[in-house]
DNA sequence: TCTGGGGTCCTAGGACCC
DNA sequence: TCTGGGGTCCTAGGACCC
């Protein structure tokens, strides 16, 4: 947005609202359960819609696409963009050729066909690093792929990407549509600071404001963290990881920031600066399941659930840690800059 | 062209165990 | 006591996606 504005003075920015974008995200997908409740979520405004159970209600798939085009426009206002095909990889491409507000359909016995025209970027799984190698290969379309000796592609590309895309070229596809998301692996924040973070207490009271953060949305996902993840860029974009595993869960900010200043230590951050740091909770279970508590623990998590609820009720500002005030201001609300 | 934030999965090496 | 094979877990980095 720096570089936006330097280019751009006059510039009119619009924050961004994610409590609406989430809102209308729920409608949606409201919307889309009525149809039918296998509905898999591929990100806020996407998903797979498993559409077979609707032939006895719907003449053509055309007209289940363009009914939920409509009930999407009625409850939300919003253009809605439909691709239909035979598997998850056809109907995910056809959606992207409808865009912006269309409706595409692959009809069966037609895959090969549809596909293999296409450029190889075109195939999900293929970014930069994939398409430079498959260009050196002298491979350009989805065509190519599916004509090129499936071992030697396996070879080039490794076990897992080879065997992907060869298959996916020759339209085989049996993912099947999940009926929910499936539950979160992982669990992170970070952040970007306008300037370089250069000595260790600045960059500890950032990694507190990440670890209030995370811990919050551990809590509110109701999931506790066998690994605590740290990631620092350096201010030539290189990025690094260190990270911690431990048979006992963590959840509360303490632990989490404890972890995580353990972790920077073990990085090159104090004596290169930092441009981005950020705290991850990986390996998550359950925070129902019964797990040892040490009496701090206990504590501290006692602690964090008050300051959660203080912060549901009195808006997120109302509650902050003496540590992040800064020196000289009278509270937080002039403290902070966030 | 200097590049947010939040995820997933894969790979490779090393430790450890049987 | 040594060696080899094979499995799992942890760690770090990279590719990819929205």
């Amino acid at each position: 947005m720096e570089h936006a504005r330097r280019l751009v003075p006059g510039a009119v920015v619009v924050a961004s609202d994610h409590r609406a974008y989430r809102e209308m995200s729920e409608r949606v997908f409201d919307v889309l359960g009525v149809f039918t409740p296998t509905v898999e979520p591929i990100s806020v405004d996407e998903a797979f819609v498993d559409i077979a159970g609707l032939w006895r209600h719907y003449e053509h798939p055309q007209a289940v696409g363009a009914a939920m085009r409509d009930a999407i426009r009625l409850a939300t206002s919003l253009p809605a963009s439909v691709g239909i095909a035979t598997s998850k990889l056809l109907a995910k491409m056809a959606s992207r050729d409808a865009k912006p507000d269309g409706l595409r359909i692959v009809a069966a016995g037609t895959e090969l066909a549809y596909l293999h025209p296409k450029p190889v970027r075109s195939l999900w799984g293929v970014g930069e690093a994939t398409y430079a190698r498959l260009e050196e290969l002298g491979i350009a379309t989805v065509g190519d792929i599916a004509a090129y000796p499936r071992e030697t592609l396996v070879r080039r590309l490794g076990e897992a990407v080879g065997r992907t895309l060869w298959e996916l070229a020759h339209a085989d596809d049996q993912r099947r549509v999940a009926d929910s998301a499936a539950a979160a692996r992982s669990i992170s924040v970070e952040e970007t600071y306008e300037t370089d973070l250069v000595d260790l207490a600045a960059m500890e009271r950032e990694l507190l404001v990440c670890a209030d953060r995370l811990a919050g949305r551990l809590r509110r996902g109701g999931v506790v963290a066998h690994t605590v993840s740290l990631k620092a860029r350096y201010p030539d974009f290189t990025t690094v990881t260190r990270s911690e595993t431990r048979r006992a869960p963590m959840v509360t900010s303490n632990e989490l920031f404890t972890v995580a200043c353990r972790l920077l230590r073990r990085t090159e951050a104090q004596s290169r600066g930092v441009r981005l740091l950020g705290i991850g909770g990986e390996g998550l279970v359950s925070a129902a399941e019964p797990r040892q508590l040490d009496l701090d623990g206990d504590l501290w998590e006692q602690i964090d659930d008050a300051i959660a609820r203080i912060r549901d009720r009195f808006g997120a500002d109302a509650v902050g840690r003496a540590r992040l005030v800064e020196p000289g201001s009278q509270g937080p609300d002039q403290g902070s800059s966030r």
